[in-house]
DNA sequence: GCGTTTTTTGACCAGTTGGAAAAATGTTAA
DNA sequence: TTAACATTTTTCCAACTGGTCAAAAAACGC
């Protein structure tokens, strides 16, 4: 009985399991998040992780193994900063950290950035019901908090999922549409920089757009 | 001479050729808007376009030519709203109204901004050249005149770049994360009405943010 | 060191893919 | 009407794809 594959069912895993399937992930990413899932193959992950192809059969089945195991522990890490959010902080320094997180992400983890923006963008089959239930649980329980911030008058009043989706597009696009970004701002300005640029607009944007009105923030620091 | 295929050079076009060509392109866009170009197969969008997959190569002899045709004329379209920016206008007028128009084209043609996201997503190997070329200029261009608006106290001090690349991201965003929106949002809210909220949020968001300070819109005269 | 278990390999397969060739069918202008 | 041209269909193919299988090679527990 069990059939003996070094797959997801109970056995122990044994060292080198541990390693050749972080190999094989790590691989993975690369080739899902430039190719897509249709686009990228076998041959192509299992090159780039230095093993042959039935080899890499051997600790993942099939292919959608690979990919559901790396969309998976992605989408925990991914919305760790959304949890980090803190109820008790004051509003505006919460969304400012917030942003910052999610700009670090797309500037230290542009790989699963790409791969998250890749299923969303075919529809996330895969991923689908995790939105549904997971995702949208997070930000229901979230938005409760930015409501009560606006009610406060600690933040001025703006649909908090809209809210988010800007911050998530804003700060995203800077792994997803990286080759775009860079040749707008030209290969003389190639450094990393450009996410120090980013987090300056942004703040200026969102913390001045979030701003009450009539209750002077304490806001820019540095 | 001239192999007769229904190609690109200079043979002057049938009414058929104009038709069918313009139907291929049709059922492409659906199908590598969606699953980017090496996940689309010549049979699925020659099905989608109702005809054979030996018929379909007699209008675009190679699956590259179908996706170079859409990508071109894409980018023109696409291009058009920045370029539509009017310089002797007033500064926060004038971006309202290109946030308007670049949330308008996420909402009518979600499809060509998928296709687009698809292609930039994956390194963007087919169009970098446009980029580097035809966007970086008409991007050069508009930057002259943001910052003459700073310089002239008509709009607040931000690196003009990134806040093209915030409109650019935030807008995209409900075409190409359109089924996450969705989750998020909620299935009872699945009408079309978030293009509205989305239009609020980001007013206030990009105007509040972008207005100067001490000139007060209305009130004072200069 | 040795038997057992795990890992790796090489050969293979059936289905799909992009595309070519040629024959068959339509269309049209003189 | 008919010859010239445009379009469509049929047939085919070589390369690639995801995946299997049995046997060889390592690694491990003792």
């Amino acid at each position: 009985m069990t059939k003996g594959k070094a797959s997801s069912a109970g056995r122990p895993q044994t060292r080198i399991q541990r390693e050749k399937r972080e190999l094989i992930l790590e691989a993975a990413l690369d080739v899902f998040s430039t190719h897509g899932f249709r686009g990228a193959t076998i041959d192509q992950i299992a090159e780039a992780a230095g093993m042959s192809k039935p080899n890499l059969l051997y600790y993942f089945g099939r292919k959608e193994d690979i990919h559901k195991a790396l969309i998976e522990r992605l989408l925990d890490t991914w919305l760790d900063p959304l949890r980090a959010i803190n109820p008790d902080g004051e509003p505006l320094p919460e969304i400012r950290s917030y942003i910052r997180r999610k700009l670090e992400m797309a500037r230290d983890y542009p790989r699963e950035s790409r791969l998250f923006a890749n299923e969303i963008l075919q529809g996330a089959p895969r991923i689908m019901e995790l939105l549904e239930t997971e995702l949208r649980q997070l930000v229901d329980e979230k938005v409760i908090i930015l409501k009560r911030w606006m009610a406060e008058g600690r933040l001025v009043r703006v649909d908090p999922r809209h809210l988010l989706f800007a911050i998530w597009a804003t700060t995203q696009h800077y792994a997803d549409f990286d080759v775009q970004v860079r040749a707008v701002l030209g290969s003389d300005f190639a450094g990393e920089g450009r996410f120090d640029d980013a987090a300056r607009l942004l703040d200026q944007l969102f913390l001045s757009g979030l701003a009450p009105k009539n209750v002077k923030q304490l806001a820019h620091s540095q």
